[in-house]
DNA sequence: CTTGACCTTACCACTATGGGAAGGTTCAAA
DNA sequence: TTTGAACCTTCCCATAGTGGTAAGGTCAAG
């Protein structure tokens, strides 16, 4: 059994955020000792990893509630796994999406902008402008 | 003059969003009718559409101000204007670069995985995995 | 016994946006 | 004139994820 800064530095998670899955009903209230001071057992390291993985991978917290699900229930078909990931998929596609509007528009400002020390300035013309963006 | 909700159909901001601009100090206090009514100039419709534009662009609103200070100053620098978008191309890259990451895993996982009805899943099984996730 | 390094809970902060409640205003129609 | 719709106001709460801090308890070593 490992205390709580044990099991931070065991999984890359940090202690703050550990007690905060716990707030949300992502792990499972942690053991307590008789001080009240929490103790993860190997199981609950390995769940803690998990998280952290999923979280580097971008999944939300509600999306690692069902991840967490699957994982332990042995009835799963990968099925479900792979759709969720899938969905996850979508989403970093559209977030890309969106960054690379931006970045294009952005961009192409920057290239037409002199950068001088005369106040003319594209960036500021256009943002100022009335027309669209180039958003829908 | 315009109330809020002209202000806000004007400008595409919400006029929940306009009151926050002001509570944030992004805009100034709008002048007020006698029943306490926000009211608007084209002058500052100008500056909402800036706001909105600057945002469709991912500025943040601290940037956004720097940005309203270096539009409303004549004796502006066009270089300090691109200096700022520069800096936040540089902030759209890394946020790419970390999705790139992300969806590279991701893909390469749900390439991996079956998708049918049994339980085994790559997916799962690499989540669980204590090593690294590929991030530094 | 004291000190330092931990632990606990309970707040507040951030970014940007939305929702809603409770109450006041304006204007037009009945 | 009254009433009702469509506004407006402020204030609080929620989202998602993380960090900070403060006030206090615990534990082990010196």
């Amino acid at each position: 059994m490992m205390r709580i800064s044990e099991a931070a530095q065991h999984s890359g998670l940090s202690s703050k955020m550990i007690r905060h899955y716990e707030d949300v009903g992502l792990i499972q209230p942690a053991a307590r000792t008789e001080a009240g001071y929490r103790q993860y057992s190997p199981a609950q390291l390995d769940q803690l990893g998990f998280i952290r993985h999923a979280r580097s991978l971008g999944f939300s917290i509600a999306q690692i509630r069902d991840l967490l699900q699957l994982r332990d229930n042995p009835r799963r078909a990968s099925r479900e796994v792979k759709q969720l990931a899938q969905k996850h998929l979508q989403e970093l596609d559209q977030q890309m999406l969106a960054l690379k509007k931006m970045q294009a528009m952005l961009e192409d400002l920057v290239a037409r902008c002199a950068g001088d020390d005369s106040p003319d300035c594209v960036i500021i013309d256009e943002l100022s402008d009335s027309g669209e963006t180039g958003n829908e």
